[in-house]
RNA sequence: CGGGGAGUAGUUCAUCGGCAGAACGCUCGGUUUGGGACCGAGAGGCAGCGGGUUCAAUUCCCGCCUCCCCGACCA
């Protein structure tokens, strides 16, 4: 099935000026780029070229997931308050939760995060140490009642998470499934380009003992985390007591660095389910309850943190891993009249790459100038760039140029350019 | 939730008591064409909402709503 996507009819086409509320930058590149649609504070739309990155991000997600022998799952984001009582968070959880009504008068909350489903789920099917460890996880949308929504995507009100729970019958287990899903985040992150490490964390309203975020270093991130270059030894500040200034486990000097929450994972322990009761029946005989562990992703940070981490001064410079498109079809005329011929090069050009499996965007604009298409193509950030002109056509070559180098090569057309975009 | 700022054309912004403006974008015609081209003609508005002052309010006053930024809190 051909993947080709024609620029004049592209809904959601890249913007001359970036919205004048977008200061952050991957907000700014994200929003001029036709990425994304603000629609209320910390609430978006993701267009086409959004939802093709964001599908890109899914896909690696989930094949570390299945790769774990985790089973996907899609549980409800409307949940019964007597559920949200039963762990006492209903009035405890911060942010609040986004509550609504039924026509009865009954209340749910738009649920923030899934421990008391995924619990109550597990004390009905889960009931024998036989059946586990077992990891369940979902990719689907959260609701968090912020106080401040900030910095577009990096924190929303509305967005799409990857969570996943992993049930076990001793807390050794779960330490063992825990280190194996830690492994699996730092090879989602360096998948999607980007550097995170893995430190230490406050465990905040969710609970448990253990917890580790993925942080990305960043300078413009809003969060500081402490890192040791003696031992490697990290933890955010905020979950460092007292003093941040030596480290507690060498007792070298701490680098404090500024950095943004790309993930959390957290040893939950029985905590859950001792208030739901949700308890197996162990080789013995007797009865425990579930040992759990919780991890998440926020997908709509992931991305903009790859756009905070790959660009330069005209746009976006996506990694191939999760690019919107493998290729970006551009005609340009000379205005010796060729136009016709260009853009009828360029559209089989492109129909023939999609064909072979590439997915293409085709700036098939007529009334855009090379300009304008060039600048929209270094905005959009798509890996390769091949442009077809008379002089190219003349000469039976094609413009390549890669978005994250500096310049345009002529190839050869045909079986060239083929082996170059699949080197 | 405290502090600050802002709501006028699709977008970015002028106008600051007296008939609603520009640039870009959009439509039509023509000329252009390797890094955001040009000429001409057009379409496009309850000036966030509600109240008040005034002969007259986009403009001054009050209330509300919304959005952004800085703080305190979070994937």
């Amino acid at each position: 099935m051909a993947d080709l996507v024609r620029q004049s009819h592209l809904f959601g086409a890249p913007l001359r000026e970036p919205p004048k509320d977008a200061e952050i930058l991957s907000h700014r590149l994200l929003a001029q780029g036709g990425f994304i649609h603000q629609l209320a504070a910390g609430v978006f739309s993701l267009l086409p070229l959004g939802v093709r990155v964001h599908q890109c991000i899914e896909q690696i997600i989930r094949e570390e997931m299945l790769a774990l022998g985790a089973q996907e799952i899609l549980l409800p984001s409307l949940q019964p308050k007597a559920l949200w009582e039963e762990t006492g968070r209903w009035t405890t959880i911060d942010p609040p939760l986004f509550t609504v009504k039924d026509r009865h008068d009954r209340l749910y909350a738009l649920a923030p995060t899934h421990e008391e489903v995924i619990t109550d789920l597990a004390r009905t099917y889960l009931h024998s140490y036989k059946q586990l460890p077992v990891l369940v996880f979902q990719i689907h949308t959260k609701f968090r009642n912020e106080q401040r929504p900030t910095g577009g995507l990096l924190r929303t009100r509305e967005f799409t998470m990857k969570d996943l729970y992993s049930f076990h019958e001793s807390e050794e287990d779960l330490r063992e499934a825990y280190e194996r899903v830690k492994r699996a985040y730092g090879r989602i992150f360096q998948r999607c380009g980007l550097k995170a490490v893995p430190v230490s964390a406050a465990s905040g309203s969710i609970g448990g003992t253990v917890s580790h975020e993925f942080v990305i270093l960043a300078d413009q991130g809003e969060d500081r985390v402490a890192l040791c270059s003696s031992c490697g030894f990290g933890a955010k500040v905020e979950a460092l007591e007292g003093k941040a200034d030596r480290c507690p486990s060498c007792g070298h000097t701490l680098d404090v660095k500024n950095c943004i929450e790309g993930g959390h994972i957290f040893q939950l322990g029985h905590t859950y389910s001792d208030k739901m009761k949700a308890q197996i029946t162990r080789a013995d005989g007797k009865k425990s309850p579930l040992i759990m562990g919780c991890y998440g992703i926020g997908l709509g940070r992931l991305l903009a943190n790859v756009v905070e981490a790959s660009h330069d001064e005209r746009g976006i410079v996506w990694p191939a891993s999760i690019a919107p498109f493998q290729v970006h079809v551009l005609d340009v005329g000379d205005g010796a009249g060729n136009e016709r011929v260009t853009k009828a090069a360029a559209g089989a050009l492109a129909l023939e790459l999609a064909d072979e499996g590439f997915s293409v965007l085709t700036d098939d604009r007529d009334d855009a100038s090379p300009g304008e298409k060039f600048a929209d193509a270094d905005l959009i950030g798509i890996p390769w760039r091949v442009v077809i002109s008379p002089k190219h056509l003349t000469n039976n070559t094609v413009g390549l140029k890669r978005r994250s180098e500096g310049e345009e090569r002529a190839v050869p057309a045909k079986e060239s350019l083929r082996d170059a975009l699949a080197g």
